[in-house]
RNA sequence: GCGCCCUUAGCUCAGUUGGAUAGAGCAACUGCCUUCUAAGCAGUGGGUCGGAGGUUCGAAUCCUCCAGGGCGUACCA
């Protein structure tokens, strides 16, 4: 048992022997170290259900409180009615060994067992390379992934492409253009065609295989096809670059042929949601309480995105996942209410769903904003970024901060200061952990549950210690509320704790005892680093 | 106009779901390497939490209004 747990064992016994019911008791972790090690309000929620002062109320809870040692060493009243918990030395020691003993499972766990998520991200159309806009939501995907697996979650890694439609042949006739350009033809390029080098090299490597016998082409398909694999081919590369893969690849395509686009309009005609119109075929969002309809069919025939992304959240649900997330850029903002009201119309329940919005990436280059454009091509690619920074930095740099704030990337800085990034410092106190465990091993120093874990007392050392015992905690808060960014802290606010320690305390001495239960502490402190970094998808080097 | 998001130190951002004296990194300044890695540590300065009301024991956090910025508001995705 944690102290906390006895703690809240505690006040519940007192709610129950005063009748009193409603009341959620919570605890905080206050600011200030004199503050105690939790707290709670409890008393003044109290004040208002007894009609008494909060402070009397706190001075009868801490009557009826029973000091256990093994737990808690003491309670105090401070304020306006706080009650402070000091947690007991015995009780951290305890758990400084737990962590020893589970080691890689410290910080995971079993909550969510059984249940069956599936994560939606990156999803671009395969029109030209990973951009860092993509790279966001690309990292953000992968880490609530490791995070939700980490509390047990079965996780399904989801990628959703369309190969076909206007873009796709915009990008059949890019690579046509530019393979007549290599046969010597005077070309005109269209300014709203891809623009990129990948076109060019697309359309040489077309060149090299046929030579000029594609000259009176002009089906797209071929030229479609082959900067389609050739362009998926670098995204895959790209994406396995970053640390993972993804499970599926789904193909809009496959629900035209599987009939779910006819089914999704037919369910909602009989719905009285869908309506002919000037040729289109509208969905009727205006009956569900928005401000206007939507185009579900084009008059040219063509389903607008609306229509096979509805075929798509249908097919989500009828796959039995537990929780359905779909990460998507800000563009993408208005395009999931319409989507989420047709599929609730159907009725399904889209409670499992999701949505998670990260705001855009701004780039900046020498204090001037860059504005990017896969079809201008003056973006910079997620490849150049990690051949620039590299990926740790990358992905650190895309979770450090909150997914619905901009990120303000600034290029020069990333290439020029990139040492300074505060990844290296989670990463700095790992090496030199492993630094020092090279020297005790090397003085065959065995610390392994041989240490005496009461000598270590130091303020750093208590304080380190508290610290690494919440990792379970900042790994559950991250994962529940899909928010990497906390872990990231967490790792930081360790790293800065561990530092401390190391200036102030010398771990291998001339006293035997000392060194081995410091050994034990930076061991551990080496496994929350270890397992923290992991679930952020970043290396935990040995040497820097 | 409407919808979503943002506004906290000179800059970039945290702030554990309403708690106690609002924090960190850069930038500036001052110290600390004969000892396990100085990519580190200690310290100084820096704030009307965009503004105004409201809710209550208590607000950066919740509500309303206003201002500024971003993204949408397509028979593009």
């Amino acid at each position: 048992m944690t102290s906390e747990q006895y703690v809240i064992q505690q006040l519940q016994a007192f709610l129950k022997k005063h009748r009193i019911q409603d009341i959620t008791i919570s605890l905080q972790k206050p600011k200030e170290e004199q503050f105690g090690d939790c707290s709670t309000n409890l008393a003044m929620q109290l004040a208002r259900h007894l009609h008494k002062k909060p402070l009397d109320i706190a001075t009868e809870i801490q009557q009826s409180f029973r000091i256990d040692l093994r737990y808690i060493s003491k309670v105090e009243i401070a304020g306006p009615g706080f009650l402070n918990f000091f947690v007991a030395n015995q009780n951290l020691y305890e758990q400084l060994s737990h962590i020893l003993k589970i080691g890689r499972q410290f910080g995971r766990s079993e909550q969510a067992a059984g249940k069956r998520a599936q994560i939606e991200f990156v999803s671009a159309n395969p029109t030209g390379p990973l951009t860092i806009g993509h790279g966001r939501g690309a990292v953000l995907g992968d880490t609530i992934a490791r995070l939700l697996q980490a509390i047990g979650y079965e996780v399904t890694r989801e990628y959703y492409f369309n190969n076909a439609g206007r873009q796709m042949r915009v990008l059949g006739e890019s690579v046509r253009l530019r393979y007549l350009e290599l046969l010597g033809q005077n070309i005109e390029f269209p300014g709203d065609h891809y623009q990129g080098q990948y076109i060019i090299d697309i359309a040489r490597t077309i060149y090299e295989e046929f030579g000029d016998r594609l000259q009176k082409e002009t089906d797209l398909t071929l030229f479609k096809d082959r900067a389609e694999q050739s362009i998926f081919d670098d995204i895959k590369h790209t994406i396995k670059r970053l640390g993972f893969e993804f499970d599926v690849f789904f193909n809009e395509r496959s629900l035209y042929e599987e009939g779910k686009i006819d089914a999704v309009v037919q369910g909602l005609r009989e719905k009285g949601l869908i309506e002919e119109r000037e040729g289109a075929t509208w969905f009727l969002t205006s009956k569900l309480g928005f401000d206007q309809d939507r185009v579900f069919i084009k008059s040219s025939g063509e389903p607008t995105y609306r229509l096979p992304d509805t075929a798509y959240h249908v097919e989500k649900i009828k796959s039995g996942y537990d929780l359905i997330i779909d990460i998507f850029g800000a563009d993408h903002i208005a395009t999931y209410p319409d989507v989420l009201a047709a599929v609730r119309a159907l009725g399904y329940d889209v409670d499992k769903i999701k949505v998670l919005i990260n705001q855009f990436v701004t780039l900046t280059e020498n204090g001037q904003k860059v504005k990017m454009s896969t079809r201008k091509a003056n973006f910079i690619t997620l490849d150049e970024l990690m051949d620039e920074v590299g990926v740790d930095v990358t992905r650190y740099f895309f979770l450090m901060r909150n997914m619905n704030a901009h990120l303000n990337f600034d290029l020069s800085l990333a290439r020029k200061q990139s040492d300074e990034n505060p990844v290296f410092y989670i990463q700095y106190a790992h090496a030199r952990i492993k630094s020092i465990m090279a020297l005790a091993v090397s003085k065959e120093l065995k610390w392994e549950n041989k240490a005496r874990p009461e000598m270590l007392k130091a303020e750093e050392e208590i304080n380190l210690i508290k610290h690494l015992i919440e990792f379970p905690k900042a790994v559950e808060g991250s994962a529940l509320n899909y928010e990497p960014h906390r872990l990231v802290n967490y790792l930081f606010d360790l790293a800065t704790l561990f530092h401390k320690f190391y200036t102030v305390c010398r771990v291998i001495t001339e006293d035997h005892e000392m060194t081995l239960a410091r050994l034990n502490l930076i061991d551990a402190t080496r496994i929350v680093i270890a397992n923290g970094l992991e679930l952020l998808g970043i290396s935990a080097p040995e040497h820097m």
